[in-house]
RNA sequence: GGGCCGCUAGCUCAGCUGGUAGAGCAGCAGACUCUUAAUCUGCGGGUCAAAGGUUCGAUCCCUUUGCGGCUCACCA
């Protein structure tokens, strides 16, 4: 790989060669990835998913035999109650529970941590994301990580050494490697005494003042704290890369100690890359319920396509920050993606190095890459299409009918645009987007001067507006309004008022043409 | 207190291993008697935050400073 091919590629080829230069040639790479579900898995979190996947997905194309796991830490303890939960006084009493004995009160599951989950595991096959998922409680709970625990409790020493070089306070001397969910209570209110040097662990029940023995092999109360856990859990699983957020990679930082603390159970650290958050623009105005303002990747996928979900990471470097729109930045969102999608079919010319990239951005940020497009979409801007969808009220097939030189690729890509536009439209567009053509029950209180001249262009518009062109049909627009002394100002509210009981709308001329004479007729006629 | 990131045209940002900068939007001018961020065309010299340094040459490397933001030092 010579420099100068180097500079263009795409950061997700870059990441996976560095794996394969500081890792070595092996016969399986492991790349991971977790959170804690805790509240809403949000589409911040989704970042590192989809980091993970395109490198992955790199290394597949490098030949490479490659293991995603995906880690739910619903082993950890419940903090806080989110804002956005419902019935948050019932979920007030479970505090300090493990997420997982947690009720679900979204009714999504049938305990929270899993109803965090499933929201992110039904989406994900959605945007071409297959981990293999992995539950910690039930790992956890099962004691399949009963000798690294012990492990763990040996080297207390060391661990406690290497997490002190950052604290200011130093851990206490009776600290041990180890949390433990008390047998009485559920909760982990709880401090350990005294380890035998094996399996048995004696803790306390500090809410009921109670002492109880246990094996860690056979009881499914203990657990590591999270500055141990993870590097175990990449001695365990033999972790090649995994991408955290800027609050892991910091000096002093998780992943600082941790790749210090996985020396103790014998392994290095993976390959890592820091992610920046994301933040939202243009969310909140109509649906801020909460006040809580949090998106997931369910909201994301409601509005954009998922290749545009996966376009918008793809083309980010995953350090920067960036805002996933929900305003009018959404139809530059659609463009852009349309732009570099003329780039890849070649309907666009651009310089080498620039069509290089955008046919790398392209390719990633196809749902599946076995599956990738041989023609483009069809060619219609987002803006248009929301016309036409609000013309025909929703209708996808009429609007398809109109569409009637779409082929079926296209039109099924259409149908997925069309769904996000609707969803975006009644959601998140500005009033001035939005009209919805008149029913005979809402007639404009016109006069009597203007009647006749919403006659005479219903002439027109029989006789010419399916045979001309719009601007030709423009032309006869002015001369009704001529015709019936109108300013061409009044007269456009007029047709405004008459056909969307707006004063204003889209270009009247390609909008008239847009609705279809038999459309504008119907309404025409009512004067 | 430590660390990280950013500071480029009015706005949002590209510019990724050095050869004095570019897209979109806004704006201006014109085209058709016209209207929403929805017609087409033309128009982009901004001390690349500041000062030093390295260099034949720096927006891009080094140092320092300023401003803004994030993060760790509690838990995960």
């Amino acid at each position: 790989m010579s420099e100068k091919e180097n500079q263009n590629m795409h950061w997700a080829d870059i990441m996976a060669e560095k794996i394969i230069r500081e890792k070595g040639d092996k016969e399986l790479y492991t790349c991971a990835s977790g959170i804690t579900p805790s509240g809403t898995v949000h589409i911040g979190n989704f970042r590192e998913i989809i980091t993970v996947e395109l490198v992955v997905r790199a290394l597949r194309e490098r030949g490479k035999n490659v293991r995603f796991i995906y880690s739910w830490d619903d082993y950890d303890v419940f903090r806080k109650v989110p804002k956005n939960m419902p019935d948050p006084e019932l979920l007030e009493k479970y505090l300090r529970y493990p997420i997982t004995l947690v009720p679900d009160t979204t009714g999504r599951a049938d305990n929270y941590a899993r109803g965090n989950e499933v929201a992110v595991e039904d989406d994900l096959p959605k945007v071409g994301v297959f981990p293999e998922y992995i539950y910690q409680a039930a790992r956890y709970r099962s004691n399949v990580y009963a000798e690294e625990i012990r492990k763990a409790l040996s080297m207390r020493d060391e661990i406690r050494a290497i997490l002190n070089e950052f604290r200011t306070e130093p851990l206490a001397d009776d600290w041990w490697p180890v949390a433990v969910f008390s047998s009485f209570t559920d909760k982990d209110n709880t401090k350990v005494i005294a380890w035998d040097g094996a399996y048995g662990l004696t803790y306390r029940d500090l809410d009921l003042d109670k002492e109880e023995t246990i094996d860690i092999r056979t009881t499914p109360n203990t657990k590591l704290p999270w500055r141990v856990d993870w590097p175990m859990r990449w001695a365990y699983e033999g972790v090649d890369f995994e991408p955290g957020g800027k609050d892991h990679l910091t000096e002093g930082g998780s992943y600082d100690t941790a790749k210090s603390v996985v020396r103790l159970f014998g392994a290095e650290a993976p390959v890592t890359m820091r992610y920046d958050f994301i933040r939202l623009k243009g969310k909140g105005g109509k649906i801020s319920s909460s006040g809580g303002e949090v998106a997931d990747l369910s909201d994301v996928l409601e509005i954009y396509p998922p290749e545009i979900v996966r376009y918008l990471f793809v083309g980010t470097r995953p350090s920067a920050e960036f805002a996933i729109s929900f305003d009018l930045d959404v139809l530059k969102i659609y463009e852009d993606y349309d732009n570099t999608e003329r780039i890849y079919f070649g309907l666009l010319n651009v310089n080498d190095k620039k069509r290089e990239k955008e046919r790398r951005i392209y390719e990633l940020s196809q749902v599946d890459d076995r599956k990738i497009p041989t023609e483009p979409g069809y060619q219609i801007p987002f803006r248009h299409l929301c016309n036409y969808l609000q013309i025909y009220s929703g209708d996808q097939e009429k609007v398809l009918e109109r569409l009637s030189d779409a082929t079926e690729s296209q039109k099924e890509r259409l149908r997925v645009r069309m769904s996000c536009a609707w969803a975006w439209l009644e959601k998140y567009a500005p009033e001035e987007f939005c009209f919805s053509l008149s029913g005979p029950d809402s007639l404009y209180d016109a006069s009597e001067s203007e009647r006749a001249a919403i006659r005479e262009l219903a002439g027109f518009v029989s006789d010419h507006l399916d045979g001309s062109t719009e601007k030709e049909f423009s032309e006869y627009i002015y001369k009704t309004a001529a015709d019936n002394g109108m300013e061409n100002p009044d007269f456009f509210r007029l047709v405004y008022m008459v056909l969307i009981g707006k004063e204003k709308g889209p270009k009247l001329a390609g909008f008239l043409k847009a609705c279809g004479s038999e459309k504008v007729l119907e309404i025409l006629r009512r004067y």
